[in-house]
DNA sequence: GAGTTTGAAACT
DNA sequence: CAGTTTCAAACTC
């Protein structure tokens, strides 16, 4: 974690199955941020093999679990062992869903799309390529064998067009032909619409490669029935109760029980642990490890030797398998608010029963709860020990002698965290990004609770005929997916790929919402309609993986006011959301209560100026659909995060100190402002600066060479006199150096760009390591009282003057927020940097906490009350540089202990 | 309040 | 990375 790009040890010598804390994971290079705070992840270090569970958020901010794997090298060696666990993984998400869809199974999608088309499946008959998909025809055979072994305890729906990878490239629908005993359903049938045809494994699926690739096959469990020996045995042996632990992940209080908890759980034997240890026989563990890591092996034959170890595979996928599977049957429809077994021991727990699936939440609930009370102190303390023993990254051994509890396994690790550790879900989307960069491409799967999805949309747009949802979506996720011509890809891949990401979007669904937060306010994620159904489940919505279609998707449950009275103040709001914000607007109170009025972003873009000043949404929005409350901590906090990833410095102070030189002098003689710059700068066309679009103007700082605006006439300064300035300055600066006239903008935009590494700061987000309830306090918030932030919003809010007085107060100001110092800065941006400052922050990112309207303190027309984020204030102020997310979260470990309970994780 | 303009953010 | 689309605020009427 030191480095970013530290390689991953392929230290031990044997294969090991390790959590990551969440810092350890930040240390991965090229992963998505971890969301949502849960070290859920593991790595298996043997031969530079990296696989990570964790938490995140889709495209649109909803929560979602993500499987990150990272091999190097070999792009296809991991999906083997990772694919092994995807039953598990799924079983613990707990798909479930209506009544309607309950048997539908998962829906498995093999996505990609324009951009990243979808590898071509290899040719069978080539060795090179099963050498390289390690005996499967390609990574998606392997992928759906997976599958397939869960299958065979429930039902998987492969989108037609994934279907033309099930089969044998040359034979595209040898897939729907065969039948090898596997319950897999293409969808759309390609026959009768609204029919589901049942397809199955196509035999070259499952093929034993021939040859010196020879691989063992994977091991299909015959259909086992529940009255079959086998099954009795593995439900005996094998118990899960997953449900509790994956259920506390998907709340906050879950983050928290997993972090503080679950996770040094796991550390430890599963014998130790009464609840797990029954769950999978260590053995049962072990050979899921060890037969998933057939890639390793080079003699297949060897392996599939071992029935036994083959039968315990199997026990274990079926045990999984089997829970999920009645939790999908009977858990939603049935036991629609019915509490959960969870709580109960594991050993109670009897896949069979519908008792068990009720729902997953109350018995992690309770459980929450008590974390809950836990003092925050406590918590934290426990947290960072936790970390500490979890700094030893990708060692087990080392954190065996760290003390933890001595792991007998790696693989039992592995065992107990899927199980254990995934959040519980309604639906997934496992994908294999090639987002990551490009050198990472990879193969996008999709496994999506499409029916739930559907059922859930068709209650939302209030269409009777849930099927007809459900074809609909479907149909988006048949968009999704690319046709087949770009197929080049996949040799590229293969030479290429070092790093695939796994992504599961789970799907949260109401029912993983904790009580608590959902009893008070309603949540936007849970459609009222989904209580009429007793659907206890889950509110899916389309993962960041689908394309453009799926945002549609997205929205629908939580962008429809009619259908949500959850929503935001415009619904709860009296009168007209709008009427109010102009009021307010206009009124002298009206720079307090001017929030966004966001309609389509949720708030959790940086469109939203809530949300992009790191506050959550409060009473004087006049937004619709809006998740940037504190309920949704957990989305907001992802969402930012992502956001983050995505641009390190999405959230960092848009106005900064120019150069330190001003700094020191104080006050720029010049008329222009040097002090304080947008950062980025503008870029009008057609305002000329003059106006508020103009975010300089805006913000009160007049244009710099930042700035690409035309026709410039910021009236707090023009770009080219401020490139006039920075000439001067830096021909001072540099005695040596003496350039008569202008440099050139280049040249300019260099030296800028050189103070900017020592000013700009870095809005990283705070460790997610901490639960995140811990952290923030969603509660007070809700009020009808702005966020603290309103505090410094006030303070720009002065009287309006005239715009040399606003220029001045502008310059110092600026100077002010820049230096850090703050009196006008809000309290919470300096909590956030103490950690003896327990107080509470409102802010979701716990920095940068000015409301929308902070602006400099001037603002150009007073009137409307100015909107200047004050995003020019720092929240960590070292960090910089590096704009390298991983890089960025390398430091969790120390902002954690140095930060404690002010910031939020963001 | 409705409608237009604007440029950042998001997307491809 | 550039071109396009989306978005919500700013602005106009
Ligand atoms: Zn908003
Ligand atoms: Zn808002
Ligand atoms: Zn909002
Ligand atoms: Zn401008
Ligand atoms: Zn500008
Ligand atoms: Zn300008």
């Amino acid at each position: 974690m030191d480095t970013p790009d530290r390689p991953l040890a392929p230290a031990a010598s044997r294969a090991e199955v390790t959590l990551l804390s969440s810092s350890s994971y930040a240390a991965l290079p090229s992963f998505p941020p971890l969301l949502g705070g849960s070290p859920v992840a593991f790595s298996h270090q043997r031969q530079g093999l990296v696989q990570v569970a964790s938490r995140r958020v889709d495209r649109v901010g909803l929560p979602c679990a993500a499987m990150h794997c990272r091999s190097a090298g070999d792009p296809f060696r991991w999906s083997r062992r990772f694919l092994r666990l995807l039953p598990s993984f799924i079983s613990a998400c707990k798909i479930q869903r209506p009544a309607p869809f309950a048997s539908a199974g998962p829906v498995v999608r093999f996505g990609g799309n324009r951009r990243r088309p979808l590898p071509r499946p290899p040719d069978s008959r080539d060795n090179a390529t099963r050498r390289a998909c390690r005996g499967s025809p390609s990574p998606l055979y392997a992928l759906l064998d997976c599958c397939s072994t869960a299958a065979a305890r429930f039902p998987v729906t492969v989108t037609a067009r994934s279907a033309r990878f099930l089969g044998d490239p040359a034979e595209p629908q040898a897939a729907a032909r065969e039948d090898r005993g596997v319950p897999l359903r293409i969808w759309p049938p390609v026959a009768e619409p609204g029919a589901s045809r049942t397809a199955s494994v196509p035999s070259t699926w499952r093929r034993r490669p021939r040859g010196r690739n020879r691989i063992p096959a994977l091991r299909y469990a015959p259909t086992v029935g529940k009255d079959s020996p086998l099954f009795r045995f593995i439900n005996d042996l094998s118990p899960i109760e997953p449900l509790k632990s994956a259920y506390a992940a998907t709340s906050l209080q879950g983050y928290q029980s997993i972090n503080i908890t679950s996770i040094s759980s796991i550390f430890t034997s599963p014998h130790d642990n009464p609840h797990k240890e029954p769950r999978l026989p260590k053995s049962s563990l072990a050979e899921i490890s060890e037969t998933g890591d057939c890639a390793e092996g080079t003699d297949r034959g060897k392996t599939s030797s071992k029935s036994s170890n083959a039968v315990r595979l199997f026990a274990c996928t079926t045990t999984v398998t089997q829970e999920t599977h009645t939790v999908t049957h009977s858990g939603l429809a049935e036991h629609p608010d019915g509490p959960c077994d969870l709580s109960q021991p594991s050993g109670q727990f009897n896949p069979g029963s519908p008792d068990h699936n009720k729902t997953p939440c109350h018995g992690v609930r309770s459980d929450l709860k008590q974390d809950k009370c836990t003092s925050k102190l406590e918590a934290v303390q426990t947290i960072k020990n936790t970390l500490e023993k979890r700094k030893c990254l990708f060692s087990t051994d080392i954190q065996l002698m760290d003390g933890s509890q001595p792991t007998k396994d790696g693989d039992d690790v592995l065992g107990c965290e899927w199980t254990d550790l995934i959040p519980t879900t309604s639906g997934e989307l496992l994908a294999y990004d090639t987002s990551i960069d490009e050198h990472h491409r990879g193969v996008q799967l999709a496994v999506n609770n499409a029916e739930s999805c559907g059922y859930l949309l068709s209650k939302l747009t209030g269409d009777g005929d849930p099927s007809a949802s459900s074809t609909a979506y479907y149909q988006e996720l048949m968009m999704g997916e690319d046709p087949m011509d770009d197929a080049q890809i996949f040799q590229d891949g293969q030479q290429t790929i070092s790093t695939e990401e796994i992504q599961d979007n789970i799907y949260e669904a109401n029912g993983c919402i904790p009580p608590g937060y959902k009893d008070p306010t309603a949540s936007a994620l849970v459609p009222v309609s989904t209580s009429e159904h007793d659907m206890p489940g889950k509110l899916l919505s389309a993962g960041e993986n689908f394309t453009h279609s799926d945002s549609e998707l997205l929205e629908l449950p939580v962008d429809d006011s009619e259908g949500f009275p959850v929503n935001d103040h415009v619904s709860s709001q009296s009168g007209s959301p709008q009427k109010k914000r102009r009021k307010a607007e206009n009124g002298d109170d009206g720079e307090s209560c001017k929030r966004c009025s966001c309609k389509k972003s949720k708030c959790l873009k940086l469109y939203c100026e809530c949300f992009a000043a790191g506050v959550y949404c409060s009473e004087p929005c006049s937004c619709q659909g809006c998740l940037n409350k504190p309920i949704h901590e957990e989305i907001v906090l992802s969402t930012r995060k992502l956001i983050e990833f995505r641009n390190p410095l999405a959230f960092a102070p848009k106005v900064i100190r120019m150069s330190d030189t001003s700094q020191e002098t104080g006050e720029d003689p010049n008329n222009t402002p040097a002090s304080a710059r947008h950062k980025r700068g503008c870029n009008c066309k057609k305002s000329s600066c003059l106006k508020k679009y103009c975010e300089c103007y805006q913000s009160g700082v007049g244009c710099s060479s930042n700035c690409r605006c035309e026709s410039c006439k910021n009236t707090f300064g023009r770009r080219d006199a401020d490139i006039e300035l920075t000439e001067e300055m830096k021909q001072e600066g540099e005695e040596t150096k003496s350039c008569g006239e202008k440099e050139n903008d280049q040249q300019k935009a260099n030296l800028q760009s050189e103070d900017h590494p020592l000013l700009e700061l870095v809005p990283i987000t705070p460790p997610f390591d901490l639960p995140s309830s811990l952290l923030l306090k969603p509660p007070n918030f809700s009020s009808a009282k702005p966020p603290r932030p309103s505090k410094a919003r006030s303070s720009s809010s002065r009287s309006s003057t005239s715009k040399a007085t606003e220029t001045i107060r502008s310059r110092k100001f600026s100077k002010v927020a820049d230096s850090g110092s703050n009196e006008e800065m809000p309290h919470l941006l300096r909590d956030a940097n103490s950690p003896s400052n327990g107080v509470k922050t409102t802010s979701p990112n716990g920095k940068r906490v000015s409301p929308p309207h902070n602006a400099l303190s001037i603002s150009p027309n007073r009137k409307g009350g100015r909107k200047l984020i004050l995003k020019s204030i720092p929240s960590f102020p070292s960090l910089t540089g590096e704009a390298s997310s991983s890089s960025a979260m390398n430091n969790t470990d120390n902002k954690l202990s140095a930060q404690p309970l002010a910031l939020g994780p963001s």
